[in-house]
DNA sequence: TCTACTTATGGAACCGTTCCCATCGTAGGC
DNA sequence: GCCTACGATGGGAACGGTTCCATAAGTAGA
């Protein structure tokens, strides 16, 4: 019906229909096109137009050593967070003519080796990733071998790299403040397993010394958000103690304010009386009920900076320039769920 | 400090390590290991581990011309339904031990035809898309140079290819057929507009049509989401006209969903006795106020269906096989949101 | 023992680019 | 008018693999 396989047409025909070199024609799509006579210019353009030629990819990484794509790596791609971040990412890499290949790890130590290796693989120009596991030998490999890496939030030890993220201990300290303010005194912080996720570190920590710093009355839950009755216990528990002051729950990121929210309605609770407030800014915190107070991460940012981060350790060369970080400021949103 | 570039090790190095020749090493990383002789096996194993050598794909993909990359180009990466087929379709690949680049075209027409031109350029081997605008020559074009090709609900007329998606029809009627089931009687649809969106189209007309069968009142109102004042108006009109039967709202597709749940909170409208359902289903409809109804779609098995015909296609041989089309059937989630 | 056939291995061409270097005019300086 | 320099262009060797074809060794059949 269709013709079979019209082959893509090559550099060579291209230079044939022209009647010029394949050095020209490279020249005229990677650049240089100034350095041709207007002429050569004109043949050469109708030609590719004719031949509807588009350069291969992959044999002009091969050879220039540049994939000119840009591999992320991704912890869990159905948080809105990550998917909002990697909508940054990606703006910047397109201004700058990168593709992005992104890999989703699904928090499995093991994918995300697996998907690691799989964009070494593709000789990315860069790696953005929020790491689950602790790849830090494989990823000082990548350093060394010259490509640079920007960690989104969680730090590493080990390796040199920059870490772009929010300023968690001034995130806490914010929403503390604001808790205090509206009165309640009593508080439940709620995260997964910190593990080796630096920024769940971080906050739990600085959630810590907040509180002790406040005098303020402060627990700690931190167990998978999908094991539910756990997690329903211990917010019943937490709700159900006698105590003098107005109690809140603290959410450490938009799963735990999604879990928390879950657990709250089959509770029964109202928002409000019990405070609540998450880190993250979702679509829905406006609508349930009074609403949902958050503090949301400018994530787009937080994209584009990752991706200027790459491009400028690329551009300097990797070894001379010490690892940096890049913290950016919450901002609160305050909604009914925090107010009496 | 760190030793600048460490270049990654080629085939030959490895060959050379291990005393064999470039070929053998070839074949010992493409699936053709049991050819070798045990000895060479190991030998080789042991230099390639040594070398910490990983083949450069850039490389394979150009003379074999398979990159081992599948394309998919979404229309809205912030749409959690897209997220969530773009999650089965990575799990599909990944089994394949393929990968997957994404493009997010933001619902731009120009920026899907250049993404488009990218993931062509890198020699994708299969493309899965959900199409905003009328790229049928492009996509006739890759089809013919042998390029297997999904679409994801939006039919394309012209362009021989599969197309995975809801069955629109049998999920309007169900729709209808619960909130009739629940007593509603006069219904406005809210869509954004069809344009060229096929499964829009194909919802909307079959909610014209069930309702006329039905004997039911439907209105529709078709603009921008972002536009709230005028969606704002419609519903306000809508709620305050006066009629004898309870009026519920039935959104197209998630976004609409989010949309209209604003505006009857913005309304101070009740859900329930104001109706509402949605097709996607969402993480937070089952926490405002009693809940919203859903139909949901199987996300995850539409994506890997879509990936299955793309291999499928690529292995038969793409001009064999007429065009098919996958339909999935959604599933009914009831709440509050439908209870008078 | 010789031929026929299989199996393990290597040599070399090729995939579509980029990029170094050579070539060829031609213009400017003396 | 000759030499130098520079701008425009092309030739051809990489890049790191895959793959066709040849070769060597071993094995079975007669």
């Amino acid at each position: 019906m269709t013709t079979p396989t019209h082959q893509h047409s090559t550099i060579l025909e291209v230079a044939r229909e022209a009647g010029a070199s394949k050095t020209s024609v490279s020249r005229f799509f990677s650049g240089e096109r100034e350095r041709l006579s207007p002429n050569l210019q004109t043949s050469i353009a109708a030609a590719a137009q004719r031949l509807d030629y588009h350069p291969n990819r992959m044999a002009s990484g091969l050879k220039g050593g540049r994939s000119r794509i840009i591999g992320m790596l991704v912890a869990d791609i159905r948080n809105p967070f990550s998917v909002a971040v990697m909508h940054g990412v990606e703006q910047a890499c397109r201004e700058r003519g990168l593709s992005l290949m992104v890999c989703n790890t699904d928090n499995n130590s093991a994918l995300e080796r697996e998907h690691l290796a799989l964009l070494t693989s593709y000789r990315v120009e860069g790696l953005v990733m929020n790491a689950v596991g602790s790849l830090d030998r494989e990823l000082q490999a990548l350093v060394e071998q010259g490509t640079p890496l920007v960690l989104l939030e969680r730090e590493l030890s080990q390796v040199e790299a920059e870490v772009v993220g929010l300023d968690n201990a001034r995130a806490l300290d914010l929403a503390l403040d604001h808790l205090q303010g509206r009165g309640y005194g009593e508080l439940l912080y709620l995260s997964e397993p910190p593990g080796l996720a630096s920024p769940r570190q971080a906050r739990l920590t600085r959630f810590q010394q907040g509180v002790a710093a406040r005098a303020m009355a402060g627990e700690v839950h931190c167990q998978p958000l999908d094991e539910t009755d756990s997690l329903n216990r211990a917010i019943g528990n937490f709700l159900a103690r006698p105590g003098t002051l107005p109690k809140a729950l603290l959410c450490a990121n938009g799963n735990a304010t999604l879990a928390a929210t879950r657990a709250l309605h089959a509770l029964d609770a109202r928002l409000g009386e019990t405070g609540l407030l998450g880190i993250d800014e979702l679509d829905w915190c406006e609508l349930v009920g009074p609403g949902i107070t958050t503090l949301a991460q400018p994530t787009e940012a937080i994209g584009r900076a990752a991706v200027e981060c790459l491009m400028r350790r690329r551009d300097i060369g990797n070894y001379t320039m010490p690892a940096r970080r890049v913290h950016f400021q919450a901002n609160l949103i305050p909604r009914g769920s925090t107010c009496r």
